[in-house]
DNA sequence: CCAAAAGTGTTATCGCTACACCCATGA
DNA sequence: TCATGGGTGTAGCGATAACACTTTTGG
């Protein structure tokens, strides 16, 4: 069923302009980073934000959110969870705008660094954010929050590496997110007790002369545990 | 700075309508309820559903849905969490329209039940929710879903409750919340042990003989266990 | 041969689970 | 006095946290 282009059963209801904008995270060696954007248009020009865009017409904001990452990134299949609705009246002073925003984790192994780079964008330590337009800066510190949270209780640090990994490389990033020291034998005991992890006969040796062993993460088990109710707690 | 009532800006972009719908849980004795109300506006008039609005030119959807909370139940302060944002083009087929829903828990007491009963609107048993208009099915699903995981590591179930509450019914609610019966003595023993019940002089004997110590939910020492980084968890 | 990171095991403690009996009271 | 729900303690087990030494290898 299409919906009506007219508004004949809701007269009295005001429309409003919707946007996404997707808070894009990824991990370097040891560092947390967030992909920011020099914005193309008015109000704000050249200002720093974070990626978005209004939602079309026959578009869902999830679909939206996903249009925006390919079209910045060249990037599909990325992990993309709504964040929340920024719906305050004067959130922007160019019109009545509310935003959906979303989180998305980045695998930071190739090209996709590079090609990002072009074009009005930088990947920015956490430490070294640049101020926001808008409310973007609440947004991306709503968003680290909620990627802290969500890393303790679901498998969704892994998307932030690349497919093969090592465990110092995984211990690096949730110390990264939660910018705590973890102890090392009890978080590799704790992660590999888990059976979610492939261990693989390759060895990285960029960071060691002894070379550390590279692990896959096993999705298919993760689904079982899933299924079977069993959580996944760091 | 005023939203320009003009578009000057974003000329490209379309305006949607935008709405917020409430899922309002209660507890009653041992059960859980959800308040639905027949629908007064066509399309669907007179259907079960959810209750909502259209979200004003001048306020955010928070603001909305803590309006239409007052306007149907009359109740202010009204513990409110933001759900998900439902905008799948062809939700509605009266226009396209986006919805922004939310939960909310209300104590039911006392008049609130009453007061409420009248005008198209009713409480229904968890088991008993009829077919509902839209997509509003799936959002009390969603709302449930959200309402046990909340529940877990957020002293939510609180807001479900009279201000004076024996354990048992706080016991009850919970095992409402997970479909699960829980050991009274280990129920105890851990809610009593996070410091956030102070114990009453006085007992309710509703529900027995004997009576059972009234208590009541310390919200300052949540407070502080909160700054302090300790989690609660059930 | 040495520096630097990877890899490994044990012990003490804490929190969770399971479980059974006495208490107070109104009818 | 008895039926009904309220209140309490303990023992076993599994998970977590703390902690130090050996291994590998490139320079």
């Amino acid at each position: 069923m299409e919906p009506p282009q007219d508004n004949r059963f809701y007269q009295h209801a005001k429309p409003i302009l919707v946007a996404v904008d997707c808070i894009i995270f990824g991990f370097n060696q040891s560092t947390l980073q967030l992909l920011l954007f020099k914005r193309k248009i008015d109000p704000f020009l050249g200002a720093w934000s974070v990626i978005g865009s209004f939602v079309k017409e026959n578009e869902s904001t999830s679909a939206a959110a996903i249009r925006v990452l390919q079209e910045h990134t060249g990037l599909e299949n990325i992990f993309l969870d709504p964040l929340a609705l920024y719906s305050d009246p004067e959130r922007d002073p160019g019109a009545r705008v509310i935003s959906q925003a979303y989180f998305a984790l980045i695998h930071l192994e190739d090209e996709a660094l590079n090609k990002v780079e072009t074009h009005q964008a930088h990947w920015f330590d956490f430490k070294d954010i640049p101020p926001l337009m808008l409310d973007h800066n609440v947004m991306v510190q709503d968003a680290l929050a909620k990627l802290r949270t969500k890393a303790r209780y679901s498998p969704i640090g892994f998307e932030l590496l690349p497919e093969k990994f090592t465990i110092p490389q995984l211990q690096l990033l949730y110390e990264a997110i939660y910018q705590k020291e973890l102890d090392r034998r009890n978080f590799r005991k704790k992660i590999l007790s888990m059976g979610l992890l492939d261990k693989l006969e390759e060895k990285d040796k960029s960071g060691s002369r002894k070379g550390a062993y590279l692990y896959q993460f096993n999705a298919d088990n993760y689904q079982k545990m899933v299924k079977e109710g069993v959580d996944f707690i760091l």
